[in-house]
DNA sequence: CGGAATCCCAAGCGATACTG
DNA sequence: CAGTATCGCTTGGGATTCCG
């Protein structure tokens, strides 16, 4: 009908750090949003994590939490006991993910699994 | 207190495709986000997407669309006139991805943006 | 204009071994 | 237990060129 715009969205400046973009940066490393959602609820540590998570290496999973961590979305609680204990768990920042988190796991769960 | 589990996320079992992880290998292309987000609007031609995006490739763009495609998130109409003209826009599907992009929006805006 | 094809470097990531 | 170190394959993705 009218040739006004009906959106918010179309200009849209992204050039140079779109919001979008640098979010699913922060969250969208091959295990990071996996990571996030086991956290949403409660504390694990670092094997629990990595039993949950599932196929996740050592390495990979290492590598993950410390840029969550250097993000801000993740704490690492060490007890300096032996053997090892390390506590995995969101910060308030990392808590503001989990309307995100959330979403990502119905829509999949709606339009991508089997069901 | 209790040693009850207080979440539903605890044992959420992940192996052999988590929602969370399932999803975002569909959104978290490093351009598909920002395409998403573009197209939320509006139908775009290829070079208005890619002008607005700003600095992705003509093949990146290419081929992060053709996924869209094939998730069914994105139609692709092909005018047959010359020179070429092709438009892109959500599919149903796709639309249903606006309450989360419009999320990641603006937690970003909020979290990772200078305020 | 919108794309396909080729080239090629760099980053991602798994496997494995070692350590406090 | 919770890492770190090293290696080497695989993938991502930019630059460039060609095409209908």
């Amino acid at each position: 009908m009218d040739t006004k715009k009906t959106s918010r969205f179309e200009n849209y400046d992204c050039s140079g750090g779109c919001p979008v973009e640098a979010t699913l940066e922060v969250i969208g490393g091959k295990w990071k949003g996996v990571i996030l959602f086991h956290l949403l609820g409660e504390t694990k540590r670092f094997g629990e994590l990595q039993r949950a998570v599932g196929s996740v290496t050592q390495r990979m999973l290492t590598k993950q939490l410390r840029e969550l961590e250097r993000e801000g979305l993740v704490h690492r609680k060490v007890y300096p006991v032996v053997p090892p204990k390390v506590e995995y768990s969101l910060t308030e920042k990392g808590q503001t993910l989990k309307p995100i988190i959330t979403l990502l796991q119905s829509w999949g769960q709606e339009h991508l699994l089997e069901r």
